[in-house]
RNA sequence: GGGCCUUUAGCUCAGUUGGUUAGAGCGCGCCUCUGAUAAGGGCGAGGUCUCAGGUUCGAGCCCUGAAAGGCCCA
């Protein structure tokens, strides 16, 4: 006995069900264990950080994350499936930063680094239990006992390692560059940080006057949104190359000027104002032109305020003359350091003016824009202001917006090994494929240095210690490194700031103080050495992290193209000279219901629990897997997910559920010793069933996610909407034949098997239908489906030309169906006669082989092909395309002319017959083959008749008074069966029926009573109602009048 | 300005190496079936496949250009 399944599934009660077997049988682990000595599948985790709540687009991720390790599992692979949490960086020192309320870094300091950094520790995993809540309820496999912790000693060591093997191979440097900075948090910015925060901004859009020193009356017109820059300025860039213009104009305030811009601006400067061109010139000319500086607050060390050549000035936006302030822009550095300009700092750490810009000392730069603004006009040296709305790097964190700052730091030499990455990409299997030479390509073949350094409190430190005196540097590569040089056992020592400060030894070189420099390092770098640093490589695992590397599959968001995936590849690449992972699924944004982008900072992140609690998990992966290709974007809503409930898991669950109601009513077991005496019917859904499982594993090889579900989808439908209305009969008769054992056999294979198909995308109810399918009879069977063999496929089986047959004979019951609507004849009225027409010889075949099946699904007496000679119908022609294109090329056309033109009933008619046609162009002769020509039936009046394309249905729709007869009695046992439903009868429930009816309908019921009394399970018919109280029904139906009470009999 | 992606029914999406009649689900209206079903079936309304060129006997699909939206980068 199977444990009976009521048709009803309370999903959330049965998920949790599972759960629970799941831990109490610990099967997550068992899963580990259990393939312990099978090949290795490898699979890293993208570390998440947990100190923000887990959202939807965690869920979506995390749910294609689990996929491959179940399904490789499944095929014997061992699958380590640890799970890992980023803990440092500016994301956690920020949380921190609110809850004490502080604004900038000197509070820290002041606060304590070591104290900072504890509560920073903390609040790293302040929503751990919601991660682990959730990532057990949505049954991601993953282990977070063992997860991997990047700020752990043996973490930060292995990173150290990793920075200490570059330092040797002369791959970190400090520079002097110009940064994207953030002011607030004090830190430059690495690219891909940057790259998380640009958004809209309405800078000012400044015009400037800058008069030339020997042309009275005459200025260069500079542009800038950055005015708080101004006071850095030491020079203005040209093009060599474009062509300027001196313009002469009267002003406003009286009198005129003359200014120098580019020709190709000169409308978008001037609008509709007047002007006269004085003169034109190259920019070339205008080289070493001197200018009176805007500002003198800081006097410049070399010369400056002339114009230099600049192949980067552009004619997009501006006046085609750029102000240059090297501190503050890349181009403006290079510059600089070409043609030997001075470097005005003006600006101090914290973003505010330095106390030599007087009037603005102390002021944030963004806040003085105005400010300076108005003094430049004051001064009459401002030609226009307004604003100008562009695209701005914010901070990714705190919204600030960044600097591009002068700072010293520390770089990895990436740019180096560019060509090799990119190499290595084409050994990555992506998904969708665009991004490898797309997004992730491009990213790598414009690589720069990054950035490594961060000057912040909270992550690994970079090891890099430096003499006070002589400025020698070493880096530290090991705990064990560091304690020789300090001569003292530091094995205790926590590798965190301000601890690790405090580690200072004197330098080999000239005995003076070796200190750490104050730098940390870009938390990138810390997940992006999470194959070596997760097993504290090469100190601790050399065995299993040879084992470990490089992964199988990973998968994240496309957002960590610039992050996890690049540094994950490029560390690979600078310490290995090789990949560090094979395949990745590259997943879409996810969007709300409405398409709009969901994220925290736009506080319209769905909580992934409102639909945990309402469809389950399992519709909720589904959901994921199917919407759309896994790169695409893709909306979410709880109602898209009721649909995956409503049409897919209910559809599955009652056939399920069918399935073990009738098995228990009959007791049937499955009996591997005995071969079932499949019908045609069988064949074809074990056909479908052999070529399902073929497809999904293909698909599941090539990760493709969406091939390996939606095909599933099809079949369930297919089993349900096709294959089990089409056998019910054969569940319900009573006696058990060779028939029925075939139809329990194939409806049982197909169901074991869906569950095993279904374990990788939806582990909850696969394990359900196999517990009580497979484990409540074989005690040996594995214990879970996540431990049973992944199944595989027959290709005997598997039967292309049933397949098309029974897609054919679908077709033509949906055209039989659609004539006997346009008939207004109902299918509980038999019909005597369906006759079809078809396209091919071959088809009739079909017809005819499943009239049977085609005659009980459209309730007639006959199904048979439409007579080619005697019956009322027209023919016409359809040469293929397909066929007579690609074989007769240009000449199709005129051939296509040629058939039309011939007499088509006698030409169909030949084909039918399986025989040639022949037509003669220009004198050529073409033979014609049947399977390159459809023929169309078309219908005369006064037939009832439905077609799609080829095929034609045309019934028989004159009645008998038998036929009227059958059909009340058929009437009359629907009416006793809702009787038996609303009085709550068992389906095997034995009755006994008293009626009372209109004498046409009471010699019909007793004409086929035999018939009434098989389908209702009745053993006696009474022809009066009864004297006491019973379930009783009233009704009326074809003019005639029934009262129907029934009893049950024990 | 550059790179990548997307654009097919009211909504969400399919659409095989190009094949003449572009599909599904949801929603809507009408009809129907049912002792597995929260369902199923049929009919209908709803499409200039974003636009313009080109290649081809034939283009939703290939090529060129444009537009709109998105993501990323300057």
């Amino acid at each position: 006995m199977f444990r009976p399944v009521s048709p009803k599934l309370n999903i959330v009660l049965m998920e949790e069900g599972v759960l629970r077997f799941w831990k109490k049988h610990q099967i997550f682990q068992k899963t580990m264990e259990q393939r312990e000595g099978g090949p290795e599948y490898v699979f890293y985790e993208g570390p998440p950080t947990a100190n923000g709540k887990p959202g939807v687009h965690h869920v979506l991720a995390r749910a294609f994350k689990d996929v491959f390790p179940r399904y490789k599992t499944m095929q014997g692979y061992h699958v380590i499936r640890r799970g890992g949490w980023d803990t440092h960086g500016l994301p956690v020192e920020i949380e921190v930063e609110k809850k004490l309320g502080f604004t900038n870094k000197q509070q820290i300091e002041d606060f304590g680094i070591a104290r900072f950094n504890e509560l920073c520790r903390e609040s790293a995993f302040s929503y751990i239990q919601e991660w682990e809540k959730l990532t057990d309820r949505i049954a991601y496999w993953v282990d977070l006992d063992t997860a991997y912790i990047t700020y752990t000693n043996d973490y930060i060591e292995s990173v150290w390692w990793i920075l200490k093997n570059f330092w040797d191979k002369g791959l970190l440097y400090q520079g002097f560059k110009v940064v994207p900075y953030c002011p607030r948090c004090g830190t430059p910015l690495s690219d891909h940080e940057v790259s998380l925060g640009y958004d809209e901004a309405t800078d000012p859009s400044v015009y400037v006057r800058m008069p030339l020193v020997d042309e009275p009356d005459t200025a260069l017109l500079v542009w800038t949104t950055t005015p708080w820059t101004l006071p850095a300025n030491v020079a203005v860039a040209a093009h060599p190359e474009e062509t300027y213009v001196v313009v002469e104009r009267e002003m406003e305030e009286g009198g005129s000027e003359k200014l120098i811009l580019a020709e190709a601006l000169l409308e978008k400067v001037f609008n509709n104002q007047p002007f006269t061109v004085v003169r034109k010139m190259k920019g070339k000319s205008l080289k070493g032109k001197r200018y009176q500086p805007l500002f003198t607050f800081v006097p410049p060390d070399k010369p400056a305020h002339y114009v230099v050549m600049g192949d980067f000035v552009t004619t997009e936006d501006g006046t085609g003359l750029v102000h240059m302030a090297p501190a503050f822009g890349a181009e403006d550095m290079s510059a600089a350091l070409e043609y030997d300009l001075p470097i005005l700092m003006t600006v101090a750490p914290n973003g505010t003016f330095i106390s030599d810009v007087r009037p603005w000392a102390g002021m944030f730069v963004k806040d003085a824009d105005p400010l300076i603004t108005e003094d430049l006009r004051q001064r009459g040296l401002l030609f226009r202001s307004g604003t100008y709305t562009h695209t701005y790097p914010f901070c990714w964190r705190c919204d600030t917006p960044l600097l591009y700052y002068a700072r010293p730091t520390w770089y990895i030499r990436t740019s180096q090994f560019k060509e090799r990455m990119v190499e290595l990409n084409e050994q990555i299997n992506w998904y969708p494929a665009h991004i490898k030479t797309g997004r992730f390509g491009n990213w790598l073949a414009n690589n720069i240095d990054w950035a490594l350094g961060r000057e912040r409190y909270w992550g690994t430190p970079l090891p890099v210690w430096e003499c006070e005196q002589c400025k020698h540097q070493e880096c530290i590569g090991s705990v064990a490194e560091l304690s020789q040089k300090a001569g003292r056992d530091l094995s205790g020592l926590d590798l965190h700031r301000p601890h690790v400060d405090e580690i200072i030894y004197s330098c080999p070189e000239c005995g003076g103080k070796m200190r750490r420099i104050p730098e940390l390092i870009d938390v990138w770098f810390d997940s992006g050495s999470m194959p070596y640093a997760q097993w504290h490589y090469p100190f601790e695992n050399q065995e299993i992290f040879a084992r470990q590397y490089p992964a199988d599959y990973i998968c994240e968001a496309v957002d960590q193209t610039r992050g996890w995936f690049y540094s994950l590849h490029a560390i690979s690449t600078l310490l290995n000279d090789q990949v560090s992972f094979k395949n990745v699924i590259c997943l879409g944004l996810i969007l709300d219901g409405k398409g709009e982008k969901m994220s925290k900072s736009r506080g319209n992140v769905a909580d992934p629990w409102d639909v945990l609690n309402k469809h389950g998990a399992d519709a909720m992966r589904w959901y994921l897997y199917t919407a759309s290709p896994p790169g695409q974007e893709r909306r979410y809503s709880s109602e898209l997910v009721s649909e995956v409930v409503r049409n897919f898991t209910l559809t599955l669950w009652n056939t399920y559920s069918f399935f073990v109601t009738y098995a228990n009513l009959d007791g049937w077991k499955p009996d591997a010793s005995h071969l079932p005496q499949y019908s045609d019917l069988d064949r074809w859904l074990r056909s479908s069933l052999h070529t399902l499982v073929r497809d999904v594993t293909e698909a599941m090889e090539s990760y493709d996610v969406l091939g390996a579900t939606r095909p599933i989808e099809t079949f369930v439908d297919q089993l349900s909407n096709w294959y089990l209305r089409r056998s019910r009969r054969r569940f319900w008769k009573s006696e058990s034949d060779e028939d029925k054992r075939a139809a329990y056999a194939t409806l049982y294979e197909a169901l074991v098997t869906l569950s095993k198909l279904l374990a990788p995308t939806m582990p909850f109810i696969a394990e359900e239908l196999y517990q009580n399918l497979v484990r409540s009879l074989d005690e040996s069977a594995p214990e879970s489906v996540h431990l049973a063999q992944w199944p595989g496929y027959d290709l005997a089986v598997i039967d292309e030309r049933l397949n098309r047959e029974m897609a054919l004979v679908m077709k033509l019951a949906s055209v039989g169906h659609a004539a006997r609507n346009k008939a207004n004849r109902k299918v509980r009225q038999p019909l005597a006669e369906a006759a079809f027409s078809v396209g091919t010889a071959e088809e009739m075949r079909v017809v005819e082989a499943y009239a049977d099946l085609l005659e009980d699904e459209l309730n007639v007496k006959k199904v048979r092909v439409l007579d080619t000679t005697a019956e009322a119908v027209a023919y016409s022609l359809n040469p293929l395309p397909k066929q007579l294109g690609q074989k007769y090329g240009s000449k199709f056309p005129a051939i296509r002319k040629a058939l039309l033109e011939l007499e088509p009933e006698t030409a169909a008619k030949r084909l039918l017959a399986g025989k040639p046609l022949e037509v003669v162009l220009e004198g050529e002769t073409f033979t014609i083959l049947p399977e390159e020509v459809e023929v169309r039936a078309m219908a005369r009046e006064g037939f009832a008749v439905a077609s799609e394309g080829a095929y034609l249905a045309a019934l028989v729709t004159d009645l008998t008074p038998e036929l009227v007869k059958e059909g009340l009695a058929r009437e009359f046992v629907r009416r006793v069966q809702d009787l038996r439903k609303q009085a709550d009868l068992e389906i095997s429930d034995r009755i006994r029926l008293y009626y009372s009816a209109t004498p046409l309908l009471a010699e019909a019921v007793k004409d086929f009573a035999g018939y009434i009394q098989a389908e209702t399970l009745c053993i006696e018919m009474v022809d009066s109602l009864p004297a006491e109280n019973l379930p009783t029904t009233q009704d009326t139906f074809d003019d005639q009048e029934v009262t129907i009470a029934l009893k049950r009999v024990e």
